[in-house]
DNA sequence: AAGGTGACTAACA
DNA sequence: ATGTTAGCCACCT
């Protein structure tokens, strides 16, 4: 089914300055529970960097990269470049969803 | 070939 | 309200 080919293609239509979660794109795709898999496929599609991933985060607004290379701090600031406001929580970088969740 | 893992979530206790 | 559990689906070993 190409799933990384669908989770690219939503992924670009992100706008500048909007983010959207996994949860959301996954059901875009119409396969909502493969959240962890649009993870992945990010983790991979990004090294093709024509890809917006660092405006994907979890649901709860916040950076969760694991990625040693593609930290959160480079997604913070990737993001704050966009004008997308991050904020410190708790020693994990957090997004407003309210303000900035894209509303397709 | 089969089982383990993960940049997730929503539902329970 | 916070901690745990169980689904999810593609990739890796």
């Amino acid at each position: 089914m190409n799933f990384y080919a669908q989770v690219k293609h939503i992924t670009k239509q992100i706008p500048r300055g909007k983010v959207a979660s996994y949860g959301q794109i996954a059901a875009m795709i119409s396969t909502p529970r493969a959240a962890r898999v649009v993870g992945w496929a990010l983790h991979v599609l990004d090294t093709e960097s024509d890809i917006p991933w660092h405006r994907v985060i979890n649901s709860q607004g916040f950076i969760s990269t694991t990625c040693t290379v593609h930290t959160a701090d480079i997604q913070r600031q990737l993001l704050q470049k966009e004008g997308v406001v991050c904020i410190k929580s708790e020693g994990l970088w957090q997004i407003d969803m309210k303000k900035f969740q894209w509303h397709p």
